[in-house]
DNA sequence: GCACTTGTTCTAGTCCGCATAGAACAGTTA
DNA sequence: TAACTGTTCTATGCGGACTAGAACAAGTGC
């Protein structure tokens, strides 16, 4: 598991740790029951706080994506389910309507990446 | 016109005023040559400072939705069509849904390169 | 030309969320 | 029991959001 950080992004750290591990179930990376690193190995490895790694995670527990406990740490639970799927649809509905419009997949994908920077 | 703002929201107020007049000319309730309501008039209306209202309309200039000229006013680019500010819209959504995710560029680009190929 | 309107720019202040920091606490595991 | 881990608390510094007031400049309409 792999967590990386961008201390320049508009995007607070918290959120970024978050998105980080979120993705990480989305696309099969963290398996269902795994455990995630401890806050405090995560937070010394990233270089930021204990309590800001601890934020993000307590983001996903709210989300139902991950169980915390005390002297267990962090798991995943077994019952969250890859939200890929979802963000994949979009993308279809998306690019039917560009076709609609005559756009081009250069011009689309353009647009993407501009609202994506 | 109608744009409503929400000061609850943990959106910020200059977000909210752009993305309802982006909405306007994405549905179609603004024209493309509109004027759209002073800053000053449109601040007052709200409840809210004149300089948040200029930065939501700069932001639309910024996107190429509206041009801002002195004496003048907003006024609606007549060649900002709706189908397409609604499309910049799904992007829109799409961006956010994929950061929530946790999904770099290079992954949403891609996606998006293969369902329009 | 002149008054008025409207966006532009500048400075300044308050408020709040983000992140950091340290410490003590309470379950869990070995 | 000892080590580990999340939980809770207080405190501090920083930066963005928002407000506020003022002066300025370009356009409009009489």
């Amino acid at each position: 598991m792999l967590v990386r950080i961008d201390p320049d992004s508009p995007a607070p750290l918290h959120a970024q740790i978050s998105a980080a591990v979120r993705r990480g179930i989305a696309v099969g990376e963290i398996a269902p029951g795994e455990r995630l690193p401890g806050a405090r190995d995560l937070a010394a490895a990233l270089g930021v706080n204990l309590h800001t790694v601890l934020r993000g995670y307590q983001e996903l527990r709210a989300e139902g994506l991950v169980e915390l406990r005390r002297g267990r740490g962090a798991q995943v639970r077994t019952d969250a389910a890859p939200a890929v799927a979802a963000l994949r649809q979009a993308v279809h509905a998306l690019v039917e309507e560009a076709r609609r419009l005559g756009l081009s997949a250069t011009e689309v994908t353009e647009m993407v990446r501009e609202a994506m920077a």
